[in-house]
DNA sequence: CGGCACACTGAACAAGTGTTTAACCTGTTG
DNA sequence: CAACAGGTTAAACACTTGTTCAGTGTGCCG
């Protein structure tokens, strides 16, 4: 393992290229640019950009999930603290996973399975203390659990222009604080009509092919999926 | 308006491309061999790349928004529906919305305004209804629940993945219909106890700046953002 | 010192990019 | 028929891409 520096260095600057302008309008002149070093070097160290491109993987899965057992409780939720608190040198990460995870590499899979991994083993936790009501079904809520933890990573931009604010400010977080603990306290919904309704209609073996729906659970009780 | 069926053609050819495999990565060439046209054409139609992409923006937006008033009251979910109802016709623009919505451009801002908007209709309809239990931050919430319904379409791949489904099946939607509806309905929180010391700590003028953190309410209630 | 290994470079290469140019074809119009 | 307009194309252009090549420098080891 020779003077790691210069890899590593590389590395950090292929990370920031491939987050801000993605895998492909990333050419290795910026990269090597970036790095001050020249193209040749690139494929010198890493064969080919492509496996930069693994290594550039490997090493953001690494930091954001195996490193420091970060989000062994915390998830993605602890995620955005740490992107807040160490801006400057996490918010590469938060891009480079947000592309990551909506590509269709081996990569994503492992980061994914290990970002559900961690939210099965809060919620296993929490039910143990008894702060959950029992769940239908574990695995689906786990995995919904998940998704929701990403939406705010994934549409950081969206999320932060919709409230009027400057990026993943500290108040952002604040702000959005209450209203989703209490949806995951008690829910937006002031009575189980729509979830009674979706659970008779599920309990018919086949519901309609494509009938009028409005007893179709995947006509009306649904909205909460995206409303 | 010239014979517009081959810019059609041409502007489907590259929605197509362009949600399969990226903007970047999507050439000239491969548009204009999928539609059956020179490359030349493309630019003589559009004025260049760049000209394509932005009729592509428009037209998918115009056909998941505006189009027949698909979402105005049912959102993503809705358009997880009829998207199942006809796949190969769906599927590119789904793929094409999800890049889209990643993107830094000003199409992409439209397209979540407009979403947001349909599911603020949404939700202020139920709650006009006595169907909702009164939220503290109705602009967060709605944001919130925009981005809650993106996130299964953004990434429908780990969502398929994680429960051993082959895409966006309908037994995937079933699936997830009870869980997501019991997480609105009744939240999954047995008790308000994180909720009630958030809202202790959010009360105080300014929290610790980075204290221990046990009531520090981005160190432990905050879970469900990601878990 | 000699020689080897290796980080490192500029220049060149083949392939692919978006775009331009000149021309062809076909239908319509005067 | 002649002239034009416009959809359409192949070929060429300038440029960028990832990669290769031949070479330079430097430090280590015998």
């Amino acid at each position: 393992m020779p003077d790691a520096s210069t890899r590593e260095r590389i590395r950090d600057a292929a990370i920031a290229a491939f987050a801000e302008r993605g895998f492909d309008a990333a050419s290795l002149r910026d990269i090597a640019q970036r790095a001050g070093v020249s193209a040749a070097l690139i494929v010198h160290h890493f064969g080919s950009k492509e496996g930069l491109r693994e290594e550039c993987d490997a090493h953001v899965v690494q930091t954001l999930v195996t490193d420091k057992g970060r989000l062994a409780g915390g998830g993605a939720s602890a995620m955005m603290r740490e992107a807040l608190a160490d801006r400057q040198r996490y918010e590469p990460l938060l891009d480079y996973m947000s592309r990551m995870l909506t590509s269709d590499t081996a990569a994503a899979d492992d980061l994914f399975d290990s970002l559900a991994a961690a939210t099965r083993d809060l919620l296993e936790q929490q039910a143990a203390a008894g702060m959950m009501r029992p769940q239908s079904d574990m695995d689906a809520t786990v995995t919904a659990v998940t998704l929701y933890g990403l939406a705010p990573v994934l549409l950081r931009r969206q999320l932060a222009r919709s409230l009027g604010e400057d990026g993943l400010t500290e108040a952002l977080l604040r702000r959005l604080t209450l209203p989703l603990l209490e949806l995951y306290t008690h829910g937006i919904y002031a009575d189980d009509r729509l979830l009674t309704a979706a659970q008779d209609a599920l309990a018919r073996p086949l519901g309609p092919p494509s009938g009028k729906g409005e007893n179709d659970p995947h006509q009306d009780p649904d909205p909460p999926l995206a409303g």
